[in-house]
DNA sequence: TATCTTTGTTAGTGAACACTCACTTACTTT
DNA sequence: AAAGTAAGTGAGTGTTCACTAACAAAGATA
């Protein structure tokens, strides 16, 4: 994970909070330099570019995710404790930070540059990383269902975990997503036990 | 649905080609203009804005589908089939238009104006609109699980979904759809029965 | 034949954009 | 105390954006 400043800190968090609720085109360097009290051209005493800071923003969540993530999970727990350890802590971070959920929903900065897909593929890797594991490790011990194979099975729980995320925001965060979080956890518990 | 022309249809086309391979940013009227052939200024003998073209798309977009799916299912099959066949037409029809896949990426066009997000808002119903029945009738008739609610099977239905279209995007369209969701779509149904 | 209507053109418009420049101020280092 | 540096400012830059005005050509309609 590359060094950042108190200063950088601060204004990928401000570009995170303006891309979750204005969208990439609302992030314009004149409501960054707003949002964190400075002219815009200060802006560019910390990051070389836009871009820079869009990707910035990204390496720092992934890196910050992978460091949550390996945290999080007592590998001596049932593979079904270490299944909801890993997403509860998922739902808590997002919770406290969702100007963040761009993380997820990073799929409306594609296309913009290489570099940033880059980015956003490698925070969905480090997702796979943790779970992937997780769920092979549940099936050969029997805690989750064998009929299908552990890629079919990551991806339908990521699909869901994305799409409980998705409509989180598009609500407004105007529910409790830990809360739903956990009911959506506990459905899909349900259906991939044998 | 409203009715478009055919010259309209060719720019919602454009727009749409346009939109998936480079994203909002890159869906400029200066390379609307070029993909079709004509002038900028030409755009606007046949819609009155730029937001007026993406409505439109979403709008027919949205109406396409609501026709194909209402066509698709045969009332009489047993609900599995019913699944096979909504899901198929599915594919099938982004198999043979995948510049059309931001029908299910919109969100990233979200937050651009109130009226494109009921635009987008609107196709997510459509297919909650035929999806919906069929997941309660196979409950009833004991040919999906009821260990968990419709809503709850549904959600990891069509987050399934999603996530299949997104792999398929990022992938540059690279493997056969059709194949692939096939596997994905017979994977959930495995978890799905009893 | 004369006049609309449709669909296109060229040549612009002001606004917004990311970014730069010359300069200042406050601290730290020597 | 002198010199250097990190972090800010205000006033710009050129470029790109969505969109418009004035005009032209072709076909339909009267």
């Amino acid at each position: 994970m590359k060094v950042i400043s108190d200063r950088q800190l601060e204004i990928i968090e401000s570009a995170g909070r303006i891309l979750t609720n204005s969208g990439l085109s609302g992030l314009t360097t004149k409501k960054l330099a707003k949002e964190m009290g400075f002219s815009e051209s200060a802006i560019y005493r910390h990051f070389e570019s836009k871009e820079a800071i869009i990707i910035a923003m990204l390496e720092f969540l992934g890196g910050d995710m992978d460091q949550r993530l390996g945290g999080a999970i007592d590998s001596n727990a049932p593979s079904e404790e270490k299944f909801r350890a890993l997403f509860k802590n998922q739902f808590n971070f997002f919770s406290a930070n969702p100007h963040f959920v761009v993380a997820v929903f990073s799929d409306g900065l594609l296309e913009e540059s290489d570099k940033i897909n880059q980015a956003i593929l490698n925070i969905m890797q480090v997702k796979m990383k943790h779970l992937m594991p997780i769920v092979m490790e549940g099936q050969q011990n029997g805690a989750f269902t064998q009929s299908i194979t552990p890629d079919e099975l990551v991806h339908i729980i990521m699909g869901s975990f994305r799409l409980q995320m998705f409509k989180w925001k598009i609500s407004n965060f105007q529910f409790d997503i830990q809360r739903n979080g956990q009911n959506m956890l506990e459905a899909l518990l349900t259906i991939i036990k044998p």
